[in-house]
DNA sequence: GTCCAGGTGAGTG
DNA sequence: CACTCACATGGA
């Protein structure tokens, strides 16, 4: 176990419950001031627990992770956004209004995940009208059914753990249909199918599609069935770190009716809109106002 | 039972 | 282009 110190300016609990991710656990230790939060990505397992031992300084935190300091600057630090100074982006739409403040307040912590685009895209097809436990418990049993399993030494929360690896494109193209409809995932089992269907054979290049433009990305996920303008934004938000991206959902939809007149204010928000629009969708999801 | 959820594809005008 | 409608499922 290792200790890491990262600027007051991240909240694992608000990362958990932000809509970005899904497999996100907390896990709450009997006597511990603090609970373990369990991360997922690609291989690797991290557990992370904010440590209250070290309170002297206010503008810093203090964690324990299980993983290496090594793995946490190769995979973690930019999992988690780490360089990205939000405090800095707050600053600069201050005062915009008090509908922004308050959201920006109310969310301070949160930070846009780099994930892995394969899994953002098919969790993010299951996404459409669903509530988000519905969604954390199709992907949840997507990863059980199909995906490949880890065992992982040295976790805080114990001294082994397991768990499942997100299912890769042949892992689900070859499953039965109906061992994917029976992750709740209802009609959207055949744009999964279909989706790992054009990874494999080539037809969408995940990994090459990372070098486009906005528009050319936007344009070649909206090319798998399932993949709309809404869920685009997502992939490309949380998949693909394009913080320009917007996402307009039923509560973003409310945000822009309630709170700007109707007016959509992402534009004026530029490169960093999709970042404004998830302290909105934060504190819209959390106070349901 | 009813209503809603991080919407989209297909059909029509 | 804009508009309508069906769509499976689970949680409140």
């Amino acid at each position: 176990m290792n200790t890491i110190t990262i600027k007051d300016d991240f909240d694992l609990e608000k990362i958990r419950t932000s809509g970005q991710c899904f497999r996100v656990k907390r896990i709450d230790i009997q006597d511990a001031d603090c609970p373990v939060y369990s991360f997922i990505y690609k291989d690797s397992n991290l557990e992370i627990q904010e440590s209250n031992n070290i309170k002297n300084d206010k503008k810093a935190k203090h964690f324990n992770i299980s993983c290496s300091i090594k793995e946490w600057e190769n995979v973690w630090h930019n999992y988690f956004d780490i360089e990205t100074d939000y405090e800095n982006i707050r600053k600069e739409f201050k005062d915009d209004n008090n509908f922004t403040d308050t959201c920006m307040d109310f969310g301070k912590g949160l930070r846009i995940l780099n994930q892995d685009p394969w899994e953002m895209l098919i969790t993010f097809i299951i996404s459409q009208r669903r509530s988000m436990p519905a969604i954390a418990s199709s992907v949840e049993k997507l990863c059980n059914t199909l995906g490949s399993r880890i065992e992982c030494k040295g976790a805080i929360s114990d001294n082994t753990v397991e768990f499942f690896k997100f299912p890769t494109p042949e892992q689900i193209y070859n499953a039965d249909i109906k061992q994917i409809s029976d992750c709740g995932v209802g009609y959207r089992d055949e744009y999964i199918k279909c989706a790992a269907e054009m990874v494999i054979s080539g037809d969408l290049n995940l990994d090459a599609i990372d070098k486009c433009s906005d528009e050319e990305l936007f344009n070649q996920l909206c090319r798998v069935k399932g993949v709309g303008t809404k869920v685009a934004n997502c992939i490309m938000l949380f998949g693909y770190h394009r913080c320009g991206r917007a996402p307009v959902d039923v509560w973003i939809d409310r945000v822009i009716k309630q709170d700007f007149n109707g007016e959509n204010p992402f534009p004026k928000y530029g490169d960093v809109a999709g970042i404004i629009q998830q302290y909105f969708f934060y504190y819209k999801t959390r106070t349901r106002k």
